[in-house]
This record gives C-alpha cells, structure tokens and sequence, in this order.
DNA sequence: TCCTAACTAGTAATGATTACTATTTAATTA
DNA sequence: TAATTAAATAGTAATCATTACTAGTTAGGA
C-alpha cells in the first residue's frame, strides 16, 4: 500500500476529529484541502484503512456508515438524533477468546436518550 | 399497530431462529409461508419491529443487516467469514445513564476469527 | 355486516457504495 | 536526476440494498 497524499489527509481528519463523520462528511471536510478529491477515491480508501484496522466502523441506526479514530474507547449512540459520544471510562476486560473462537476486539454501545432528546421528551 | 399475518410470519422466523438473517433471508423463509408475501413488506415490518424494540439489528461488517430476536445476550463477530455467534454468558452491568445521557440497552460485539477461519490462516 | 385506517403486493425510485478506465503518481532502480 | 511501473486517483457509470408509491386488501371496531 502506498502513502497517497489522500489517504493521509483522510486519516488526518478522522484521527483529529471526534465527529463520528460518514463518508460525504469526510468528502466534505476532505475537500477544504484537496478540492479535486473523488468521492470515490474516500470510499475506497475508508474500506482499506478499516480492513488494516487503522480506523473503525461505526453503525448508527441510519443508512450510513460513520468512522472513527482507533483508540481504546466505546460510544454512546442516541437512539434519537443518532448522536455518538466517546466513553473512556467504560469498564470491560476483553477476554482473550470466547469458547474456540480467538477475540482481537471488541466494541461496545451504550444506546439511550441523550442529554438533549431528554429535555424534548 | 395492527396484527397482521405478515408481520406475525416475520417475528416467527427470526424469534426461532439462531442464523441472525438479512432482510432476503428473512424474505426467502417467509415465503415458505406465505409464497406472495413482498420483499418491501419485509423491510417495512423490519422497520417498525426495531422501532418498537421487538427485534434487534446487527451489522456484520458488510453492506446488509441483519436481524435478532430481542433477547439478553451478545455476539461473536468473525471479522472473516461474518459468521455471528449467540454469547450468554458476558459479564457487563448495564450503567443507568452516562453523564446526563440515558442509558436504555447496550450492544457488545466481541470481533475477531471464529474456528473455522483460524484453521485456514 | 359495514366502515375505515392500517397494511400489503408489486413496482418504481432513491441513494449509499462499488466498479470501471484513462490518467497520474509514489517509490524503486539505473 | 531520469526512467520505469505498479498502485492510486478522478470522474463517471453501474450496482444493489433499501425506501417510496399506489391501487387494492384486510384487521378490528362499531
């Protein structure tokens, strides 16, 4: 895999955002500093940096799939409004297979009422 | 919400099954009930059955999603083959609420290579 | 039995994602 | 530094999972 200039800046915005983008939101944001870049140049770079595990999936309820840094850290999804907030505080030890099956990782989604669709409520 | 035949044949299929089905799964074995039944009926009875918190949804990593009896329990996600397996016996506590956010549910996916795929590597 | 809003079948439309192809470029080698 | 070439891109077309639409059907109450 080579270092294309719109890889890095793909992977520059999702590791210094903690928006939770899809794929137009990078294309977006990705444009401001590339304006020639493909949309499918996005897609097809998101799926390699998440099939080499550089970045995550996030599925929120809706029909679009958003990406996220890869750090140690699980989400809030609001069932609502479909808002994604990170958890650094969760508390789970990843066990290191479940019967014969090896387990590399793990995702957990607490999903609820944000603070906000409370109030609307 | 009114009980009709088609949406009864619907939650049937995915409350005695254990092979978390895609909407065409679900499509196929329906049919087997009920030969005329439609692929948008499907997909509109998915719909409200997760709306209503009757039946629950996974993503596996492909472009389909897949459906699950609502039951307490969690997955084993191969990141290989998407192969889903059931996990009852996860130790988590569920918080009451994240910061102000309020915590109803929560979705663990434990990812990694079931069995067979670790055979073949 | 009648009424009617909710539901369905069948089909068309949508829209997120993927495929394709001519062109460009990262990275290696002379 | 220039030549080479396989991998990547831009731009566009195609795919396909899902949703929308509409005329006809039906569950369930009066």
């Amino acid at each position: 895999m080579r270092r294309s200039m719109q890889r890095k800046i793909i992977l520059d915005i999702i590791n210094n955002s903690n928006e939770h983008l899809d794929a137009y939101g990078l294309y977006y944001a990705a444009r401001e500093k590339l304006s020639r870049i493909s949309l499918g140049t996005i897609y097809r770079n998101l799926k390699s940096l998440v099939d080499t595990g550089e970045i995550d999936v996030i599925y929120d309820g809706t029909d679009k799939l958003r990406y996220d840094k890869r750090e140690d850290h699980q989400h809030f999804l609001c069932t609502k409004c479909h808002k994604i907030i990170d958890i650094y505080d969760l508390d789970f030890k990843k066990p290191t297979n479940y019967k014969d099956n090896k387990v590399v990782s793990y995702k957990i989604v607490l999903e609820g009422l944000c603070e906000n669709c409370q109030k609307e409520e």
